[in-house]
DNA sequence: ATGAAAGCGCTAACAG
DNA sequence: CTGTTAGCGCTTTCAT
């Protein structure tokens, strides 16, 4: 199936220069300059003349000059080290990264995507490294921090703008931003307590994230409060399939997940076990993926905003690399999207749940 | 939540240059150059005392001022239109992109990612314009090429090496690649029909999608084989669940589809109807995500190798850039993965299946 | 084997 | 308002 047709295109004619343009605009190429630059001091005609010309050669000033005098690349680097099967079913990158595309474009600034196997924890680290100092991006965005996360000295070394989208564990002198996921789960829990379950299980991703830490804080918070005994408690590693069993065998009546592609994996466990969700199980997922809508049964899921995150992030960093104010970002509460995989407590499945506080 | 501790990181020492090499290392600037370029004509020696001295400095050639001389950036271009649901679920894109990486990396390349609404028709168009004219990178990798592509000429126009990953419907003079993922189609097909279905439906996606159109000829040319009337057709729209309760309006026995989500919709469309999934219906994906082992029940879907072939079609695009000879690809021919969504058609389910031919 | 010098295409003072 | 002159950091002839 591999029928290439011919050559693959060459550059035929060069692109035309400014100097193109300055001549055939009669005037010199600093004016042609300040005109596509929207710079004060060029003479109304001059510059629609200028702007007409360039147009018509189809001239835009070249990236790559531009980025040798203003010392400035107008990119941005992202790496992701997740393994492919992670990142497929997160729902989190994608809208994540449409948000940072959207004020990406904005600010004709581009993204450059750096994706690592998981595995590859020192590649990822030699990807920043790499993309630093050859002067690739002006700056990075950071996911997923974890404690004693070795990028931050790297990059605090490399001096070089980075903000963190999440919770960095240290001290860092790089500002962050992070959504109320971890109240998510607070809603969540608190809503299958009102339910009247007992034994609330939590089944999160890689402890060394620090949001899974967090999410996990919170369930145990929650059950406090209501004056109850954790559930058990299981961090998955690659093999979600055994996560969820595992989590399972202390027989609790609900599960909290910290993704909905666990949830799946505890739904799937629970009827391997001759569970019915939501009658003996409730299970509850979080992202509030496409997924969570089409799964079967339903999925009750936290919905968060990870798009204006990726927005907001991004913004933030244009701004560091500006050296203008950070912009302020005020994270819209998560919400408690109610489906069919929750239900009451198995026990008291004949009751009637009066105050269901979402 | 937003409390970013300070600034976020300013460069405080400039980078050092090849000239601060130079001078350190006792040389020209130019013999730095031909050094860390692994040119010949530097003695032994002396070439190992400037990598040191580079590497005691954290020195590396500025990507920025190559780009100049070189005129070259080292950047390929992906513009992904899709939207941003359509994404998430899908493996292709995941799986694509690292092979694209994968390759990339190999030869000190990088990916310049462009995501956008699809919707937005124009915006892609532009963003590719844009990219390209201000030589941001040194060519484009195409996916889902559409009849009466627009990108073509543009692309053409602009003079940049492109590779498509995909068949395009009009000639062009790019390369292009395509897997074999149209088999997969034929032998899922041929697996119901041996199963004894006869009134088996296509659920596809975007009909503009070439590869769409082709799943659809394959599965209709299957059933013409087996002396079959095609079952219903559905391309869906943004609306997955309306267009999987209207390809199983006429009730087949037996729904192909072409993507794991759009099965997943089926499969819950047929719970609706009070169907059960495989026995009043078999249901088929395609992908072999994460998700068809997950779903339930779990999904008999077609694997094919896309990281492959990411990889195979960015190998194809740097030697298109470095006019070098185009590498071959041979696909791997896409796996049919048995499980639990298909079964013998319905009214034969007494009868045993004597071959199936997978 | 090594160095000097001229650009790559653009922007940024500084003059006029 | 507009043009001239230097670079940005690197590569690349062409000498030596």
């Amino acid at each position: 199936m591999n029928r290439p047709f011919s050559n693959s295109g060459q550059a035929s004619r060069r692109r035309p220069t400014i100097d193109d343009v300055a001549r055939r605009a009669g005037v010199s190429p600093a004016l042609v300059s300040f005109a596509v630059n929207g710079r004060p001091g060029v003479a109304e005609d001059t510059r629609a003349r200028i702007l007409e010309t360039a147009n018509e050669l189809g001239w835009r000033p070249s990236a790559s000059a531009r980025a040798l005098t203003q010392a400035r690349t107008r990119t941005i680097g992202l790496v992701l080290a997740r393994a492919v099967d992670q990142l497929e079913l997160d729902s989190f990158f994608v809208r994540f990264l449409s948000g940072v595309e959207r004020a990406l474009t904005r600010a004709d600034y581009a993204l450059l995507l750096q994706l690592m196997p998981a595995s590859d924890g020192p590649g990822a680290l030699a990807a920043y490294e790499r993309l630093a100092s050859a002067g690739r991006v002006d700056g990075f965005l950071l996911t997923d921090p974890t404690s004693g996360d070795p990028r931050l000295p790297l990059l605090e070394a490399a001096g070089l703008p980075v903000v963190i989208a999440g919770r960095p564990v240290e001290a860092t002198r790089f500002a962050w931003l992070e959504t109320e996921h971890d109240l998510g789960i607070s809603k969540i829990t608190e809503h299958l307590l009102s339910l009247g379950h007992e034994r609330i299980g939590f089944l999160g991703g890689p402890e060394s994230y620090e949001h899974m830490q967090r999410r996990a804080e919170r369930w145990r918070e929650a059950l406090a409060r209501a004056n109850q005994e954790a559930g058990p408690v299981v961090f998955a590693g690659p093999d979600l399939a055994a996560a969820a069993t595992a989590v399972l065998e202390d027989s609790p009546t609900a599960v909290v997940c910290a993704s909905d592609t666990l949830a799946i994996a505890v739904l799937a466990a629970a009827r391997e076990r001759g569970l019915i969700v939501p009658h003996d199980l409730s299970v509850t997922g979080f992202a509030d993926s496409l997924l969570a809508a089409l799964s079967s049964p339903t999925l009750t899921s936290v919905r968060v905003d990870y798009t204006r995150f990726g927005e907001a992030a991004t913004m933030a960093l244009l701004a560091a690399i500006g050296g203008s104010e950070l912009p302020g970002y005020q994270p819209s509460a998560p919400e408690v999207e109610l489906r069919g995989s929750t239900s009451v407590a198995p026990a008291r499945n004949m009751k009637i749940s009066a105050s269901s506080r979402v």
